[in-house]
DNA sequence: AGATATCTTGATAACGTTTTCACAAATTTT
DNA sequence: AAAATTTGTGAAAACGTTATCAAGATATCT
C-alpha cells in the first residue's frame, strides 16, 4: 500500500517566504521590496511602509545566502590554530560579538590536523566571506594572494608577518621580552631562562629576542634558552624539571605563555620544593584568568586582546570598503602585571 | 579630470571562474561539470576526468552560496552563550572539527547581552544552515519549532530541555551530584554545601537535587545550598567567603562546576586559612584542564565533552537525512575522578 | 532481432536576491 | 510656462549553482 502523501509534503524543507510573497502581498515590485529593505537605496516612506507591513505579516527573512550571491555575504571567515590556549576562548567571544555588531557574522575553521591552512583558505573563499582573520598563525604570501586576488581582505592576528603584504594586528613582544628581563633582573635574580612554546612562532622568536637582548644590555652573562614543543601546562611543568635537572639551575623564569608559566610553577613548587618568589621567579604572557587567582598570582605581560581584536575588526571594515588594499601594521603595547610570583 | 580606469577595474572582486568557464573548456554542458562534483550524480569516467582536467587549469571552486541556494549550504549554526566556561574552548575545538570531518562548516553565534537567543536563530536560518547546536542553554520551543519548520534539526548540547521536543545530549548531571555526595560522605565529611552557578540552569538544578537526594538518602541532616551567581572563579571565591562567615561552617563543598570549585579552593586556602582536603573537602564537575594540575589537584567529575560532542554530531547528520524529524534524549554517564581535594 | 531497461548527456527552469536600465512622475531651475 | 533635473518605480537581467526532464546511446533481456 502507497503511502497517499504527495510530492509536495514529501518535501523536507518547507518554501519559505520569499521576496516575491512580500512583493505581491504589498502590491508593488520585487525590486521595490529589496530596496526597502537596503536602506541606501532610494525608497519612498509610503512604499516602505507598505513593505514592511507585508513582511512582517508574512514574517519575511531575506535569504543571505541568495543575497551574497549578488552582494555581500556578511561572513568572516576566522581560522584558528590555538585552541589550546585559554586566552583564545575570551579572543574568540569577543571576535564573534564585535562582527556581530557590526553586522558579519563569523565562519569558524579548526586548522589542525585535520584541516591545512591552504584547504582552510580555499573553503572560506568558496563561502565568499567578507573578510578573513587568521589567528595566531603564518599565512603563507601565496595564499595572501588568493584572497587579495578576490578581493577580500585578511588580518594577521596576534602574528607578526614579515614581508608578507598584509594587514597584522599584534602586541608588541620584543617589549613584552624586554620587560620580562628588567623586571626579573631589578628583582635581583641572576639566572635566567626563557621557555618558548611551539618553535618558529613570531610570537616566541620575539619575546626570546627582546628577553636575551635586554639581559645581554644589563650585562647578564648566565642565561638559556629551551622549547617546551607546545603551549600546555604539561609543556611548562616537563621544561621546568628539565631545567633544574642541570648543573647551573636557574633562578629567574621567563615562560613564552601563561598556561607554560603555570605547569612551570606547579613543577618548581610541587615537584622540586622551591619557594616561588623567594628562590625562584617566574614571569609568564597572556594574563590568562588563572594568572590572576591566588594559587598562581602570576606575574604576567598582559597582551591587550581585547583591543587587539577591534583594531583588527575595525581594519578589516576599512579594508572591505577601500578600493585598493594598502596593508597596515598596528602594533600595541604590553602592559606589564606585577603579582606575586617575583620578588 | 576623469579617472582613466573602466567600469570593470573599478570592480573590487575580481570576477571568479565559474562552473560556465570549466564547461566551456571542457566543452561540454554546465549541468554535466554540475554532476562530475557531486558524487552520486550519473556522470561516466571519461566526462569527469575531462571536467576535473578543465576544473584543475582555471582553479575552479564552486561558490559555496550558489550551491546553498538549491541545495545545502553545508553551515552549522553553533550558538554559543557560556563562553566563560574554559571548558568550552575544546568543546568548540571538537565541534568545528568534528563537523569539518564530514563536509560542514560552523557558523559560530555569541548569544549574550548583544544579541538574543530569538535573534540569533532568525540569523542562522537566514543563512540556511543545514542544522543548529545551540550549548548551554534553553531553547523556547517557540524557537525550536521556527527551526523545524524550515526542516532544519536542532540539537541542545549539554543541557536538559523538559517538554521540549528537540533533541538533547546530556550527561547525567543528577547522576553526577549522587556520586559527589556518596564520595563526601564517604570521606566523612559531615557538613555539606552545594554551590550552584548560574541560577535555572539545568545542569544546576540536576546536579543539585541529585546531590541532596542522596545525602538524604545517607541520613545527612546538616546540608545547605547557596548560589555563585555566574560560573566564574570570583562567584566561587565569594561563593566559599560566605559561606564560612555563617555560623555553622560547612566540611564538605561541591560545586557547580571546576571554575566555581577553584575560586572556592582558593579562598578556602589563602583567604581562610584552612587545608584541603584535612579541613575541608570539595568536588567540582567537568575536568577542565587547571582540574588536574599540581596547584589545585581537584576532585571532579569528568562530563564526557569529546563524546558528548561526537553524539551531537552524529544525531544532527542523521536527523539532516531523515524525512521527519523524531528528537531524541541522549544521556552519557559522568565519570568520577578521585585527586586529592577529599580525603 | 526486437523490445525493454539502463546509463549518459544537454537544455532549461528554478533558487531568492540585487542591480541596471528605462521611464514616468514630481520637483527644481531657467 | 517650458526646460532641466531629481526621485520613485518596475521589468528584466544577472549571480552560480542544482534539479527536472527528455532524448540519445548502450546494454540487457526474451
Amino acid at each position: 500500500m502507497k503511502k497517499p502523501a504527495s510530492r509536495k509534503n514529501n518535501e523536507v524543507h518547507q518554501r519559505s517566504v520569499t521576496i516575491v510573497d512580500v512583493a505581491e502581498l504589498a502590491g508593488v515590485s520585487i525590486s521595490a521590496v529589496s530596496r526597502a529593505f537596503n536602506t541606501e537605496a532610494s525608497c519612498s516612506d509610503s512604499m516602505r511602509a507598505k513593505v514592511f507591513a507585508a513582511a512582517d505579516e508574512l514574517d519575511y527573512k531575506p535569504n543571505r545566502l541568495a543575497r551574497g550571491l549578488k552582494s555581500r555575504s556578511n561572513l568572516v571567515g576566522i581560522i584558528v590554530t590555538d585552541f589550546d590556549n585559554p586566552a583564545y576562548l575570551s579572543i574568540l567571544s569577543d571576535f564573534t560579538a564585535t562582527l556581530q555588531r557590526n553586522g558579519y557574522h563569523s565562519l569558524l575553521i579548526n586548522v589542525g590536523t585535520d584541516m591545512e591552512m591552504r584547504e582552510a583558505v580555499e573553503l572560506v573563499m568558496e563561502y565568499h566571506v567578507d573578510g578573513l582573520i587568521v589567528t595566531s598563525s603564518a599565512l603563507p604570501t601565496e595564499l595572501v594572494d588568493v584572497c587579495h586576488a578576490q578581493g577580500t581582505p585578511v588580518v594577521i592576528f596576534a602574528r607578526h608577518s614579515l614581508n608578507n603584504p598584509v594587514t597584522v594586528v599584534c602586541c608588541d613582544n620584543v617589549s613584552a621580552g624586554r620587560m620580562a628581563a628588567d623586571a626579573l633582573s631589578e628583582s635581583g635574580y641572576k639566572r635566567f631562562a626563557f621557555i618558548g612554546g611551539i618553535e618558529g612562532a613570531s610570537t616566541t622568536i620575539d619575546r626570546q629576542r627582546g628577553f636575551i637582548t635586554r639581559l645581554v644590555e644589563l650585562g647578564h652573562t648566565n642565561w638559556q634558552v629551551i622549547d617546551g614543543g607546545r603551549h600546555s601546562y604539561d609543556a611548562g611543568f616537563d621544561a621546568a624539571c628539565r631545567l633544574f635537572a642541570l648543573n647551573d639551575k636557574p633562578d629567574a623564569l621567563f615562560f613564552a605563555d601563561d598556561i607554560l608559566a603555570c605547569g612551570g610553577m606547579d613543577a618548581i613548587r610541587h615537584e622540586l620544593g622551591l619557594k616561588i618568589p623567594q628562590q625562584v621567579g617566574v614571569i609568564g604572557v597572556d594574563d590568562i584568568g588563572f594568572a590572576g587567582s591566588r594559587a598562581y598570582n602570576l606575574t604576567t605581560i598582559r597582551q591587550p586582546f581585547n583591543e587587539m581584536v577591534q583594531k583588527s575588526v575595525s581594519a578589516l571594515l576599512e579594508h572591505m570598503n577601500e578600493d585598493e588594499l594598502v596593508p597596515k601594521e598596528i602594533t600595541l603595547a604590553c602592559e606589564f602585571i606585577k603579582r606575586g610570583s617575583i620578588k
